[in-house]
DNA sequence: CGAAAAGTTGATCTACATCAACGTGCGTGG
DNA sequence: CCACGCACGTTGATGTAGATCAACTTTTCG
């Protein structure tokens, strides 16, 4: 793996030049390894950076003094984390590793620079920004008006997607390293119920489930019980309008 | 009003030069009045535009087929909509005014070239978002952890704030045009259930309702009953060491 | 002024929380 | 290599926040 993730991730919806792929490679600081558990945001800590996870899982949340907690989003390989943290004056939630994490390191403000300067790129980021956007509205909809039920087979279902367009899920089955606990913390359950509203999916012959890792036994079924639209993802390429203004730009454009 | 909204709230955080100003201002397509009901965008519409609200408040939903509603945000003035909408394929969420609204519409293409050229745009656009998203990171974290009279609270407490800073809050009170069905649907809780909580909110003294007005009678007690911190509205500017970073840019680029 | 929309209140029901106990796998130290 | 401990998972009993159903009042608006 020598380009790395991002560039791969960005090249699915819109082609690099030499020039662009080279500036974003720049950008990597340091290359990073984590063990569970440990934290790569703090909240209200004021030094952060951003992170691009190469390898592993993990959650971004926030808590309480009382100890309830919240995982607002799982960060899986492919994805950036503590972009919106950089941007921001104070990251206003933490980022933790759920398994062991590899990550690449850089300044928020040298993407900001790099990105500046080639609007396709900036493009780019601007659409990872407003992809995630849609993931929080979508899961704001499963905390509001789905069932246990559908929230979990929803979450199942749309893990399993976001790992499978990168290639990080079997036909049918991915590693969920995250305890029935974290499930809790991002559907907004207790412990209990997770486990119990599992059984249910289990009997129901949609999901097995053995040895941390989920194979999904009837698609169709579990994502009928999610109300599944998979169109939030937005798993396709940058629209073709958008493309061609920047495609203009860069002909144009100091070059 | 004869510099749009957009200018002002972006010069909250960053100053603009003549020409950053002006290239904004040419962005306004058309001055639109909606009245209440109607609908600024429409999922699963492929055709869209992004909207600058001047007056009124809208909400960003999705709605399921059995009826089933969540209002995602509440767009209030000076607040951009259908911005992702315009990035994304498709919008993923509808845009519904909640009373008669005056916005100013554009293409979200030409705003993408426009902010491509200009560093410090693109820098408050992306931090626009950034903010947007920490909005929503919120919610869910209401959605998933608080109960019902946190949830209230904390709502009322972050509508006052966001209008205040807009100077269209009164020292204490505000307009409050949603209806209980709304806030049911933002806070995915049964009308009913937001009647009570809302007497409960007015017998423990925190708050006054008459005629759509929320007089908010204890602050500290309000923010205090929604485990409220203000810090994820981000009403500060943008962060020094990114805006030295565009000074930079400003002078070394072509100008 | 009349009708429809919004708000209010009570009775009842249920999805999910909480409490409690026990099972199971696994890593660590004796 | 066994045993202890601990994190995680599982299951039952019970409690409760909030949903649902139903009726009524008040406000809004054409």
């Amino acid at each position: 793996m020598q380009h790395s993730l991002l560039t791969r991730e960005i090249e699915v919806f819109v082609e690099l030049g030499a020039d662009e792929r080279e500036a974003l490679e720049a950008l990597r600081e340091e290359q990073i390894e984590l063990p569970a558990e440990s934290a790569l945001v703090v909240e209200d800590a004021p030094a952060h950076h951003g992170f691009l996870i190469e390898d592993g899982w993990a959650i971004r949340h926030k808590s309480f003094d009382d100890g309830r907690r919240q995982v607002v989003d799982f960060a899986l390989p492919g994805d950036l984390v503590g972009l919106p943290a950089g941007i921001l004056q104070r990251p206003d939630h933490s980022v933790s590793a759920l398994t062991p994490v590899r990550a690449a390191r850089f300044e928020p403000e040298a993407l900001a620079e790099t990105v500046a300067r080639r609007a396709r790129l900036a493009a780019a980021v601007a659409w990872i920004g407003a992809r995630q956007e849609a993931r929080l509205a979508e899961r704001i909809v499963s905390l509001g008006r789905r069932s246990a039920y559908e929230r979990l087979a929803h979450l199942l279902v749309e893990l399993w997607s976001r790992l499978a367009v990168r290639g990080l899920a079997d036909r049918d089955s991915f590693a969920m390293p995250a305890t029935q606990a974290v499930l809790g913390d991002a559907l907004g359950l207790s412990v209990v119920h997770v486990n119990r509203t599992l059984h249910r999916l289990r009997e129901d012959g949609l999901i097995r489930l053995e040895s941390r890792t989920v194979t999904i036994l009837d698609f169709d079924g579990l994502a009928r019980a999610a109300c599944f639209e998979p169109g939030y993802l937005h798993h396709t390429s940058i629209p073709e309008r958008l493309r061609r203004r920047l495609d203009l730009e860069r002909d144009g454009g100091r070059g």
